[in-house]
DNA sequence: TTTAAATTGTTATAATATAACATCATGTAA
DNA sequence: TTACATGATGTTATATTATAACAATTTAAA
């Protein structure tokens, strides 16, 4: 299990905010969105960040440079992420599939190099893009 | 198989020094470098860098916003790539496992979603940091 | 309770990437 | 050949994403 860690005020109110939206947020639309709560400079946000992505309570779409929410019941997958991206509408779901976290997480190279953490990306249509 | 394409001036230019280079490169740092053969502005390099990466010639390491040449044979695998990533020296080499490919190629998730195309990148420790 | 560690606030700036527009080159179809 | 479409180029300006540096404050442990 992992650590519970208590949110500070600025955590916290970009958390929310990210975890209410229905869509991946950029730093400065958070940044936007959060200026009426006294966090005015993108430091603040981007401190904010990083310490969210390093406690896994949300994750960065590396293609987007767009952060999520992790919906994982317990946020234990920080170090293993997989999402599935739609090139028209642009949604983002984080996959979770046992089969595959196994497959990855186990995954060796040649070298037998071994992995700490790891991210997938995966693109194309969603279910409604493709009917279109 | 896939299409042959020449490469322009400026594609060729930027790709050979890509390929020459031992690790991924930044977009302003390959401008720095070409300046000397002509090319001057930042948006000469993302229309060389966006067509390579279309072409399958270069791949786009995401979470390091840098490039690498492809070395797959054919450069077949423009749509579907992972890399393993140093996390001390930055060391980046692309995986070229069968067993990987096939098994993200025929990944599909909960709502049937097939994907055209993934990118994966792993990280930990290489070899030569693990000893260190 | 004082010390270390983390967080905050602030200004400035670095690094990454695209918009908009004019021009030139190349292929191809009438 | 001409004219048309397409893609590539050159250029200036600007948008977007992210970090440096430093001072002050809060929090959590020793």
């Amino acid at each position: 299990m992992h650590k519970e860690h208590t949110l500070t005020k600025n955590q916290q109110i970009i958390f929310d905010l990210i975890d209410k939206s229905p869509e991946p947020m950029k730093a400065y639309s958070i940044l936007f969105n959060v200026q009426k709560k006294g966090i005015k400079a993108p430091l603040q946000v981007y401190r904010a960040l990083d310490k969210l992505v390093e406690i896994g309570k949300i994750h960065k779409i590396e293609s987007r440079n767009a952060f999520i929410a992790c919906h994982n019941s317990s946020c234990q997958v920080a170090n293993a992420t997989a999402f599935s991206i739609c090139e028209i509408c642009e949604k983002v779901t984080e996959i979770s599939s046992v089969g595959l976290s196994k497959y990855l997480a186990n995954f060796k190279d040649k070298d037998g190099m071994k992995y700490s953490k790891y991210n997938l990306e995966f693109f194309g249509l969603c279910k409604k893009c493709t009917l279109k």
